[in-house]
DNA sequence: CATGAATGAGGGTTCATTCAT
DNA sequence: GATGAATGAACCCTCATTCAT
């Protein structure tokens, strides 16, 4: 790719008829990618794809790596809205917590989420790793795992109160890294979700109990 | 890139000066990794980081991909060789492993391994992440993935003598995705490891309890 | 050379504009041919030599030889065409034929047709012989020789109705042998074209004879 | 190819060594033409096929052209001396000599030579071809034609003393044309040899029979 | 606004030729 | 002399981006 210039969009799709493009355009991508891969897209191939002209393209976005950007961060506030379930605790001591622990992970890891990995999650995923080869997504990522940090910080200390905000932070950050690493493996398709999610609670479980 | 033809190396490095020739070509390759990503990498860039002409990089690998490969197989044996420590397990009752586990973890990571994730372990772990978009190096990541979790299988299948061997490899799957997520996060400079192992542990530790 | 893909123009030239690129595109190469060989023909000389952008070529051809086989074919259609004279016989005897045989190859081989071997001519000519080192051309060629073989052979079955078609096809095949020589011979402006179709008559009457 | 400097060989093969080293060379450009073809001969190959260095190859050769150019020479020369058994005609007058000319012509084409056209004829005929394109090969052939068309029209002048110099040259060109022609339909194995001697024969009788 | 032809830098790769050993 | 590693220009081709229409 190599892209150097801005990589905001263009204009502010303030107009109907602009959301629409920029929906098309992020569609395609999205199609683009899950049949090519990330090395295999092209802006042709996402103008072909949408059924407009390269050209157009570049009225919505400045860039390939805009549209990448767009489709990218969309990707990860869904996660955040996702992890939002977990971490909305109601104030109860961390005794309550510990016990009704299993059935909040139960409530997030349900099977339907994870029995049939859709190819929604398949992309979300694909598109995960890809971002690793673009430096410029990197600041994106990062700043998406702080702030999923954060969020899973802010819900721990709402039971921890006395845990140093560093201490919180850490356990966060673990627990999110392997909840990615479950999601991949799931996605992968190495491992059935079901059986998986007894040691990956206990996991989850053990980790939490190290704030007690 | 999509490169078709054989990818190993175009001749055994017999001679020193050979031997010497790979070295600087891969590691100028990691250098130029490091920097452009591999987004970024091009042999052009390769023979200029080593100081080489285009030509000569092609006398020693039969195109770009083989470069990259050669980096990787290299890391991915690393990994391997460091993961024999944790197989070695005598014989012994589950009850004595459990009992040893944690002396056994705390021998597998020494925070001198993780203290200084030095600059040569954020390069490897770039590197991974980054090949999940070559097409030819998933399959070498996929078999590595297996080795990895045979080789673990099959030291716990030592001491869970009674699991399936589904069940171990499933729990070697999840240990191995955890093990790999706290790599990540040390090497990416989130947290310090010292206060990390002991969440890590405790995860490693209750998956495992899931096996008795 | 070596080239794989589709060799077909990558788009009609449906419209005035592509039309007028195809053929700037076509003269550059021949241009380039004459002054280079087929040894020095390259897309960066055609694009050059063309007043365009290596790009813009490939957005008319999808590689090197694509434009080479369309030249190519442009030129045998020229010879087919050109021989569909001869093999308009309508139906006579053999007598009659031998008779009028040479008022018949007087009119195809007309001095102003080869008094000035215009350098199209030349062109085609040079182009014909250097086709031989492409492989994917030489189908092409191949096909074309067996085309223009039966199209002679089916004119002389008309009258030769007692032959077997081998012998038919053996003898138009060394008719257009001595033909394409004559071409070349003149081409090569070795002689002057007139004094010269005495012998070719002579010749081809010859072998025709050999049928009666 | 693209080669510049002198073509000529950079040292007489004054040693007994030095002529073996260029046979052997010679040998293998042969066998790398044969095996793939012109397009296919690099100079790599032809040292590795003669069990050299390619270093070892511009001691006896100043680049890649001088070594087709010995082969395609070597090529002609044995075309001359070929066509010699058809020159040398001792005094006699046209009338006996056109008696005796279809015997003539069935020494020189004897089945024994065309009916299994050797390998070594193919290569020639391939060489032949291939020459096309290189331009610095072209002028070798068109002297190499000069001399075969003289040699021929001074065979000739033995016998039609009457004939003008341009005439004989017209008729001998004529006769070596189509005498190309049909060893190249048969090298390209369209026909077999022995029925398309008669109307090549033929051809060649009446073409000389032009000049009674 | 939309188009898509045109651009041209840059991609991976080859190979004739040289030169230090 | 012989070697073969090193060179680097040139090859064909792609694609993000622009701009005249």
């Amino acid at each position: 790719m190599a892209v150097k210039r801005n990589t905001e969009s263009r204009k502010q799709p303030s107009q109907e008829r602009s959301k629409k493009m920029v929906e098309k355009i992020l569609k395609a991508t999205r199609e683009v990618l899950l049949k090519d891969g990330v090395d295999g897209l092209s802006t042709r191939k996402i103008a072909a794809q949408a059924g407009i002209s390269t050209g157009s393209l570049y009225q919505y976005f400045p860039n390939k790596l805009a549209v990448v950007k767009a489709i990218y961060s969309a990707c990860l506030e869904d996660v955040i809205s996702d992890l939002e379930v977990l971490v909305d605790i109601p104030p109860m001591s961390i005794g309550e917590f510990m016990e009704t622990l299993d059935t909040r992970l139960d409530r997030f890891y349900t099977p339907e989420k994870y029995s049939e990995s859709s190819p929604d999650r398949a992309f979300e995923l694909e598109l995960f790793k890809a971002m690793n080869i673009f430096k410029e997504l990197r600041e994106i990522d990062e700043q998406h795992e702080r702030n999923v940090v954060n969020v899973l910080a802010n819900g721990l200390a709402k039971v921890f109160v006395d845990q140093s905000p560093d201490n919180l932070l850490r356990v966060s950050t673990y627990l999110y890294g392997i909840h990615t690493a479950f999601d991949e493996i799931l996605v992968a398709g190495i491992c059935e979700s079901a059986p998986l999610l007894i040691p990956h609670k206990k996991a989850m479980v053990a980790v939490i109990q190290t704030l007690e």
